[in-house]
RNA sequence: CUGCCCGUAGCUCAACUGGAUAGAGCAACGGCCUUCUAAGCCGUAGGUUACAGGUUCGAUUCCUGUCGGGCAGGCCA
């Protein structure tokens, strides 16, 4: 419909000796019914250049356009507006296409089946998940619904880090507590994990627990001196133990990356010795720089530590040639904002590759902070992790779906406010709630007339005609374009907000008219509509991930 | 000190990438269940969009500066 409305005003332009390119020409969809379903803001655009007032200007316009196949009438509004209000013809091709494309309504091709990586969580098994890997959970899980939902080929990936001085001193801290020393006591591992849950690891390597990681069995000795044992076990113990709380979180991976594995392929090594043939590294201090200030960064980085081994960036530099070399033209990296100084080092170090990888690839989506509240206090620290909330934890509290939500449903650049008291209860309170209980009452109100899809007739359409029903009419077919727009600007929250709008006009609706009335073409009218209703709904809460339920 | 993010109703957040009268929910107040699910609806009240400039037909949105909050700036990740 949108491409239909350009093509009017690209047409009406020309004959008024106006040339414009199609992505020059902008479609609105008012947010206001007295505006029309669609509105241009052209005739305000082109004015300067005609030297003519914009609402002349928009008038001369109007005329020049043949717009009856879908429209009732076009009008003149503001400044210049140019408001198109659709026929009964228009409104049905709009309301058949959801009958027509069902659970694929929404989507589109744009992605034209490229291949695009999603990398997310990647969190580092050195503990349990806590709330902020939950937001990059949600958020990276529902871009990559969107993008799927947009044409793209999508990976999912989690990197880890599973070697290193963290890891090392995971296994320490696992020996300490199989030697029975206490995290508070002076022997322990200065920079020691100190959570309960490093006891359950050491109990179940002292019972010689046999667990498969992604790559291997690992099998416990018991042998407290086997450090080696020790942190592959304790690696396999957390990464089993994140696996499981990731699923019941409904989050699932394609491809898990190690990045161990690069040390082992020499990647590391050889990315480290093309950089230094390249000539942006120098030696300095007993360690080997990057110069990073050479793309844009403030101050060189140390590559190489005086001790020999690399610096964290170094790695993720390998990893991040050995994606390009995977084909991945495009990739998204959901992240933590705490990280963001990584990027341009990472980005540097691929740019000093030279190997004709764009300067502004990856991309990055970044998440600010979480803070979590219960009783109207802040809540740092759990039972199991000791110093932060565990994502487990809210998962059992509040349930996967509204602890998805309102992880999802804020934009990713500003902080949240995780309010345990709102998101449990199961009131009004709740925007989750308010939109599968959409769902469900159009369930119930479609199974008790044994309605089945069909598509709607013109003649129909036209006993639609309240504002709760032209407000829901609009509000279907602005779907596709939310979907686009949430993976142009990889912003899932796009979705969330568009459900509570979609659910709300149908809260409104639903008490405002009934719809098994006597009137055997009035009923089929109104049944239609809302079942549309619920088919966008359902597909919505599919690309956050969440459950369409039938009953509540 | 430097870089990035944020600042919108008492609270938690939106605002379709510059549009028309800045919107929801919670909290407050007043209504609606013998009628398809009241986890719902309707109404009232609540705002100088942190502040000051600038850009233009038009700014919560873009630019500059100031103030306030968060995060980074380690040979930690």
């Amino acid at each position: 419909m949108k491409k239909l409305i350009i093509n009017l005003i690209k047409n009406a332009c020309h004959k008024i000796s106006i040339d414009l390119n199609e992505n020059e020409i902008q479609i609105d969809r008012p947010k206001s019914l007295e505006h029309g379903d669609y509105s241009s803001n052209i005739a305000l655009q082109i004015s300067k250049r005609l030297k003519k007032n914009p609402r002349e200007v928009a008038d001369i316009l109007i005329n020049e356009m043949d717009y009856q196949t879908y429209f009732e009438k076009l009008e003149l509004a503001g400044p210049g507006f140019i408001n198109f209000f659709l026929n009964s013809s228009g409104k049905a091709s709009q309301l058949n296409d959801v009958f027509d494309l069902k659970e694929d309504f929404g989507k589109n091709k744009t992605g034209n089946n490229q291949t695009l990586q999603v990398e997310f969580v990647s969190a580092n098994p050195t503990g349990p998940l806590h709330i902020g890997h939950g937001r990059g959970a949600a958020i990276g899980d529902c871009l990559a619904r969107i993008f799927q939902a947009n044409g793209w080929d999508v990976t999912r990936e989690f990197y880890y880090n599973d070697a290193g001085a963290q890891i090392n001193n995971l296994a320490l801290s696992v020996q300490a507590r199989l030697k029975n020393i206490d995290p508070d006591h002076e022997d322990f591992p200065q920079d020691g994990y100190r959570g309960d849950y490093i006891q359950d690891i050491a109990t179940a390597y002292s019972q010689k627990k046999s667990l498969s990681s992604e790559l291997e069995e690992v099998v416990a000795s018991g042998n407290v001196e086997d450090l080696k044992n020790i942190q592959q076990f304790s690696v396999a113990f957390l990464r089993n133990e994140q696996n499981q709380d990731l699923a019941n979180f409904r989050t699932f991976f394609d491809v898990f990356t190690l990045e161990s594995s690069f040390y082992v392929n020499q990647d590391i090594e050889n990315v480290v010795k093309t950089i230094k043939q390249n000539g942006f590294t120098y030696e300095s201090d007993d360690a080997l720089w990057l110069k990073t200030t050479e793309f844009n960064d403030d101050k060189d980085r140390v590559m190489q530590k005086s001790d020999g081994t690399y610096t964290y960036f170094v790695p993720d530099v390998a990893y991040h040639k050995n994606k390009w070399e995977r084909g991945f033209k495009r990739v998204i990296n959901e992240q933590g904002a705490d990280h963001h100084s990584t990027i341009t080092r990472v980005r540097a170090g691929l740019q000093a590759l030279n190997m004709g990888i764009p300067q502004d690839w990856p991309e990055y989506v970044l998440h600010q902070m979480v803070t979590v509240m219960k009783n109207g206090q802040e809540v740092k620290i759990s039972k199991r992790a000791g110093s932060y909330v565990t994502l487990s934890d809210l998962v059992n509290q509040v349930g996967c779906d509204a602890t998805r939500f309102f992880l999802v449903s804020r934009k990713a650049d500003s902080q949240l406010i995780f309010d345990i008291d709102l998101a449990q209860s199961k009131s009004n309170d709740n925007p989750v709630y308010y939109i599968q209980y959409a769902h469900a009452r159009i369930f119930a109100v479609l199974d008790q007339a044994k309605f089945k899809s069909s598509n709607i007739s013109e003649c129909l359409i036209e006993l639609l005609s309240s504002n709760h029903e032209s407000q829901l009419m609009k509000k279907i077919s602005e779907f596709p374009d939310i979907v686009f727009l949430s993976g142009e600007e990889k912003s899932p929250h796009y979705i969330a907000t568009y459900l509570k709008e979609l659910a709300g006009d149908f809260h409104s609706y639903y008490n405002d008219s009934k719809f098994l009335v006597d009137d055997v073409n009035l009923q089929s009218a109104r049944l239609s509509l809302v079942f549309a209703v619920k088919q966008v709904i359902k597909n919505g809460l599919e690309l956050l991930g969440l459950s369409a339920p039938e009953k509540m």
